[in-house]
DNA sequence: TAATGTGAAGGAATTCACAGCC
DNA sequence: GGCTGTGAATTCCTTCACATTA
């Protein structure tokens, strides 16, 4: 959905710490540094050491030239006539992403979605640590999910000034997401990753990301709609994908196999924020 | 990820049929018109019948200018001097997003985050049909999720072409779905929603849309870190927020209660299409 | 030579402002 | 008078092409 781009005015707030870029860095080009993080994760786990920017943005799913502009914005990060330093790329990526420090994470709501998540081992892996789990079912409360226990909602707002959270992920019945949601608030929380579709209410200063799959669904229908509703060549679709060079495994030459990687299911939205 | 933008070229191809529009409809366009949509269904759960471009836009959380020039690409829909019908509305956006007549999903994986989707009702309720579940592990075959009974994945192909489903999703782990993706792509499945952050190798009429819980935590991290980096007064932050007028409950007419309100600003998302 | 980094061109999306209609 | 629909201006993003550097 990307995105795309909702944030009028670019993204950031002129940052001025330690590392900080000079420039501000578009919207766009933080989605992608996300996913550039990932690969780069699966090409250190084969072992990789120097990834040029061909390969890394055939990995990716974009163009090189686009994958370059990307990475200028963080500053030189590259050897000319080399390439990039998967180690050190990587971690310039989560210093501008302020994933070095890692984040505690509550999330709210254990059902079905919620347990997902919070059994999701890739949070883990990419920094993010849950350390707090909260629902309103007697039945549910004392569980351990992923080895955290699965605390009262009445005791947020004392939970919240114990535990620390940065981000707090919210996975309640639609009704409910805006009571939680300013609990959350009240409590101090400034980070909120929302599941339900229901846009919430909250002050400025708190940063809301809302997913909505349905959105997704939906605009999958919209690619078939069109598509089979277009004139074209017997069996092929205009679709909406990068025009990547979509060579199987022939083109990487560093890439062996994907074997290690990530979580297992897991899942994760879509996209949409408030 | 949004999201927002894969998809260089617009997203359409020339749409040919009934009521299509006559014009491309922009990418950006199509993931803001599934927004409207569930906005508008809650109008219409209210009873509201008319509601103009300035109540629509402040419960999308985008601009009313923005609103409008969406809603232009599907033609003339609304009345000048009065607003837009909500239900004719509705019944358009739909129709455009070709979801008028329902889609059949069938879901691989039926792990925590498969369940999950299975079990959301919002699904259903915005057309889209469970028709059948798959999985590996025969401790879960023959398990009826959501009143869907769950079949052994090796019997994919041939359910498939019974059931027919217009839309794939894939909650496996990572490991399996380039396997589970090409064995969908075999059955001839045309549309993938892939929960699993791996890029999946599909042939160009295949549409697939990928979606990476972690990238909406790490855009997230990012907008902590830069406003809590940012020189800023006390307690204000400079947030990657639609410029929205946030007026709790005093702007629209024809509102109600709140329960499901008005959304502030939000703005939306991310996704990142392979 | 090989690949990065980047100005400049091109295209897409947002915002503005107002013409047009009820 | 009020609100939609839309050209025009603006801003943002992408793509191209090449100068630059190891």
């Amino acid at each position: 959905m990307t995105e795309q781009h909702e944030t009028p005015e670019g993204v950031s707030g002129r940052a001025l710490r330690s590392n900080a870029p000079s420039r501000d860095i578009p919207q766009a080009t933080v989605t992608r540094l996300a996913t550039y993080l990932r690969v780069l994760a699966v090409l250190a786990d084969e072992g990789v050491l120097i990834v040029s920017s061909e390969e890394l943005a055939v990995a990716a799913g974009v163009g090189s030239a686009k994958l370059r502009k990307d990475l200028s914005f963080l500053g030189p990060n590259g050897v000319r006539g080399v390439g990039y330093d998967v180690a050190k790329l990587r971690a310039r990526i989560e210093d501008v992403l302020g994933l070095s420090e890692g984040h505690r994470v509550i999330l709210v709501g254990a059902g079905n979605l919620g347990r997902a998540l919070a059994g999701y081992g890739g949070f883990r892996r990419r920094g993010f640590t849950m350390v707090g789990i909260f629902d309103r079912d007697p039945q549910v409360i004392g569980a351990t999910i992923g080895g955290v226990p699965v605390r009262d909602v009445a005791g947020l707002h004392d939970a919240v000034a114990e535990l620390e959270p940065t981000i707090a992920v919210v996975t309640v019945p639609d009704p409910a997401a805006q009571a939680v949601c300013d609990r959350l608030v009240a409590a101090g929380v400034q980070c909120i990753l929302s599941f339900s579709p229901v846009a919430l209410d909250v002050p400025p200063s708190v940063e809301v990301r809302r997913v909505d799959l349905a959105v997704e669904m939906q605009m999958l229908s919209f690619a078939i709609h069109t598509s089979s509703s277009a004139i074209r060549p017997a069996g092929v679709v205009v679709s909406a994908m990068e025009p990547t060079s979509r060579g199987g495994s022939g083109g990487g030459a560093l890439r062996k196999h994907a074997g290690s990687s990530d979580a297992p299911h897991m899942s994760n939205g879509s996209v949409v924020a408030q």
